[in-house]
DNA sequence: GGGGTTTAGTAAAGCGCTTTACTAGAGCTG
DNA sequence: CAGCTCTAGTAAAGCGCTTTACTAAACCCC
């Protein structure tokens, strides 16, 4: 329990007879031995129980095998899934993880990514979700050594990855037009979001190729959020329900829009039609099972840290790509034809 | 875009024409200047946008200032939420936070209790849910600064954060016999686990002071995963659903318990009563809504960094106490009397 | 047996910061 | 004006490692 000074390389070198950059250099590689040295030194370790000072190896390496990882919360189970997905991916490199949440707050994002700079950390996986004015992608602009993941900051010139959102608005609204709906209510994040829009133009492109009759598209634009979702459905309600059909694209939406739907007596999908976004969460529980498209989240996280570490960072137009992970269609229970009216 | 050498502490120096010593002294309050100077000093810092190197720092500091937190699984949404309160809290006290997933594997979390060695962190919050055969235990011991949290690590003499397990239990049960149940399945973690154990004993507690007529206890222990749930519940509908109500002790087990019991045309809580643990998930839009023991999961997150910084680690180790932090029960759909058969 | 090559290492600088111990000079006091 | 105190700093060692450049000794070859 008392934590007496640890053991140094220096410790390992008078034990073994050797100098420290004998030991340093047998420990990185650079320097063959005889094995009787070899064995004397590699005693010593086991003996004094050595193990590098990261501290020390980092200050001297000017590196720091580490790689900071900013989400907006943890605690939602599609960050959550995220941050496993990257974690597992860094632990496979031998790279440590620095973890980050922002909760949204832009003082938050700009502190962490002057992390960088100091070389905290080697390279930063960054996901956001609220719009910028521009001060993010400028920073990420001078900073370097960033990938932007989940949602865009437009501006910033580093690789994106998202998921192919306007496939899953296709996919979602193809859904719902093969059960003749053509009324449908889309529930999205915050308006200036890249992914909302994509997500709807997709809805609205299946839709007009796909349904029969008058195409009417309602668009009720906040948060990622479940309260967002209880403001939507409340809306929806007051408004008279003008749709046959929604299209929720989180899974917290679609949860706080059930709670409400459910509340108020509206069953699904006998009363309305509801598609969801993410299906990160127990979905298929839900009463009923939600059909839903599903983000390839894990993918999405071993791919960045992937892009993070083979990007070639000298050279300006690989920095520039923006990659798409396709998405699919999980059909469940939670869209029926519209009801007669 | 380029990284061109950072600024350090001696270039800030030279700018303001001063030496390192007083930039450093200055930055770290232990030196008194007059205002000029001291302006002098800032304008320099501001204008090369200096930002202390943390390697150094913490090599020469001997401490790093960033606590470690290893937990089982991070998309897990019960580890998920206890991450994202340890990063809360250790956010708000100035700490970065190191995130490691063993998965389950020994020797990962022994790895990672290395860390500690060498000062990488500067404690650890400890997640564990296997049992462990002594290894971990005289490492935790031999190592200091860890808190062991949400599962025991028995023989570890530090510091021991707990939900009120046995509480739990008492609640799930008391609930189930105030419904008239008698004959409760009870389905666990691993068997050596002091969690289950507690959950169990809490349970046959209530039931034996509050049931009427002849309790009747079964017990099925495996994993505290879906894929348990799912086999449990299989066993369940094989010996021919020996119990009227079950007590799930994870929200993953219950998960699974009830696919399986709803594919089977099982139907909660007609068929059979349902109680779950934890309730870090969407439970209540479940169908029906699950009733479940609610793990105050983000207090014991704040609390156990709590525990870690305001720790006397000089005091001896068995003066360490294990804390608990009260269940509570959520009510909601999923209990019912037992059907007459 | 002189020169080249190989073997088996080593010395020392440097990474960027903190911290302890010290000092030059100004101002004050009796 | 000698001696003291206070102000405004500074020099230098040290944290533990990496890395570059170097060397002493042994060996080999003609």
């Amino acid at each position: 329990m008392t934590r007496e000074r640890a053991t140094s390389l220096k410790d390992v070198a008078t034990a073994a007879g050797v100098s420290v950059t004998t030991v340093s250099r047998l420990l990185n590689g650079s320097l063959e031995l005889p094995v009787e040295t070899k064995q004397r030194i590699e005693t010593a370790i086991q003996k004094l129980n050595y193990e590098p000072n990261p501290h020390a190896r980092r200050l001297s390496r000017g590196r720091s095998d580490t790689i900071g990882l900013v989400v907006p919360d943890i605690a939602n189970p599609f960050f959550a899934t995220l941050v496993s997905a990257v974690e597992g991916e860094a632990d496979r490199r031998g790279l440590a993880l620095s973890l980050y949440a922002t909760l949204n707050r832009t003082g938050r994002e700009i502190a962490y990514l002057r992390l960088l700079d100091r070389n905290h950390v080697d390279g930063l996986v960054f996901v956001t979700n609220h719009p910028d004015d521009g001060e993010l992608a400028s920073l990420i602009n001078q900073t370097g050594k960033v990938i932007v993941v989940d949602e865009d900051v437009p501006g910033a010139s580093v690789p994106k990855l998202f998921c192919d959102n306007e496939l899953g608005g296709y996919l979602a609204g193809k859904h719902l037009a093969e059960h003749g709906h053509r009324r449908v209510l889309y529930i999205g994040g915050p308006q200036e979001m890249i992914s909302t829009r994509r997500r709807f133009h997709g809805l609205q492109k299946a839709m007009t190729e796909r349904a029969t009759g008058k195409v009417e598209l309602f668009r009720y634009e906040g948060d990622y959020t479940a309260e967002f979702g209880r403001a939507a459905a409340k809306r929806f309600l007051d408004e008279g329900m003008p749709a046959t059909a929604i299209f929720a694209s989180s899974d917290e939406i679609a949860i706080g829009l059930i709670e409400v739907l459910r509340a108020q007596g509206v069953s699904i999908p006998e009363g309305v039609s509801v598609v969801g976004f993410d299906d990160v969460g127990p979905l298929h529980l839900f009463s009923p099972p939600l059909t839903a498209i599903r983000q390839p989240v894990r993918a999405i996280g071993q791919r960045a840290l992937a892009l993070l570490l083979e990007t070639n960072w000298q050279q300006p137009e690989a920095t520039h790509a923006e990659e798409l992970l396709p998405v699919e269609i999980v059909v469940r229970s939670s869209v029926a034809p519209p009801s007669k009216q």
